[in-house]
DNA sequence: GTCTATAGGTAGATAGAC
DNA sequence: GTCTATCTACCTATAGAC
């Protein structure tokens, strides 16, 4: 596991244990993050996550009041910690570039709880009309966080001259498309299939100069 | 809609008409793309498709014996479908880059229903669990042509000097993985939000020398 | 605190009407 | 051919036992 994804994962457990203060509610959503991801939330059964909690079914209900309400807390988190994940790289030492390296580094690596969020968001907005409407609202509130962040370094790389001169958004919304798509590979193949580089998945940002 | 992927498209209907010879089988398949890649296997009801192909719910059942048989055939097509996009990108004029950027062009296009096909593969194989046993094995069976036809013209372009010197197995897994991502992203948020050009998606296959 | 039992609802599949 | 009615099974959520 890289120090990267390490850091990005202590990060997100800081911000897990603000958002779900309670250890039971944590245990429960551990496990619902992990079965949420194989199944979906239709394929998902509560049964499922209360078997992997260790616990009945009825059990879960005195933590959380339906199936939703701990998918929509489970989004919400992938969310948050999606948008926290650039912004931490944001505030590191270095040029952009050298940040965005960092920050590939982290969603690369096979291991940690980022690539999680990652494939949740992924899928659930994908089949996105089956979710609730409250996830929605959440899910247009934050989804332009990671943007927020992501924008200002790439205009500030290519002031360096170490960016590409191309339309920031374009290139934001390829890097994360980028990520995404070799984060889909990852959970799909396991760590044993051959990955590309960060410098490889870069190239399309750096300048040619 | 770019002639890439209407040639795409094409090819697609041609194989449709023969793996699905009847009418209204395939009439029930089409809704039925759109549904299960809206809502995915566990989030559509049959009563979702035949509501779309505008039939009752029960007059499914004279045509599929149930909801996994429908699934499995599409998703058949779909695996179907993009092993020969890449067949038919490597049978035409020109160099290995030269075709791979004409593959790319097609599937970048905001129309077209090879779209369809990588976002179903890419959200069924995701929630692999629950999918059919039958699908699964189908997967297993067909999963690499697309990897068949790009290898070899990874290493022809290798050869040639177009193409960057690394290992052609990562560079396909790369490529297809960047190509899903996008896919992700277009089917997320529709044709109106800025994209990548193919000589941007392509940097990282293109020789530096 | 945690489980078992069950009520109530939903959806897949069938069978019989028109 | 196509639809309506229904049977059956499963799943969510609750309520009450220990």
């Amino acid at each position: 596991m890289s120090i990267q994804s390490e850091a990005l994962d202590r990060k997100f457990i800081e911000n897990f244990e603000k958002m779900i203060p309670d250890k039971g509610n944590r245990q429960i959503i551990m496990n619902a993050i992990e079965v949420f991801s194989r199944k979906g939330l239709a394929g998902t059964k509560i049964k499922d996550i209360a078997e992997k909690a260790g616990f009945s079914q009825g059990f879960v209900y005195n933590y959380f009041k339906s199936k939703d309400d701990i998918f929509i807390k489970i989004f919400d988190l992938a969310l948050e910690g999606a948008g926290n994940s650039v912004k931490y790289a944001s505030e590191l030492e270095g040029t952009p570039y050298q940040k965005i390296y960092w920050l590939t580094e982290a969603y690369l690596s096979p291991e940690g709880i980022s690539m999680h969020h990652w494939r949740l968001i992924m899928l659930q907005a994908t089949t996105s009309e089956g979710i609730p409407e409250e996830a929605k609202r959440i899910s247009k509130e934050k989804i332009k966080k990671p943007f927020e962040y992501m924008l200002p370094m790439i205009i500030e790389g290519q002031n360096l001259g170490e960016i590409v001169k191309e339309d920031p958004l374009t290139l934001s919304i390829t890097y994360f498309s980028f990520i995404q798509g070799l984060g889909i590979t990852r959970v799909q193949n396991g760590k044993d299939i051959p990955f590309p580089s960060v410098d490889m998945v870069l190239s399309f940002l750096r300048s040619k100069a």
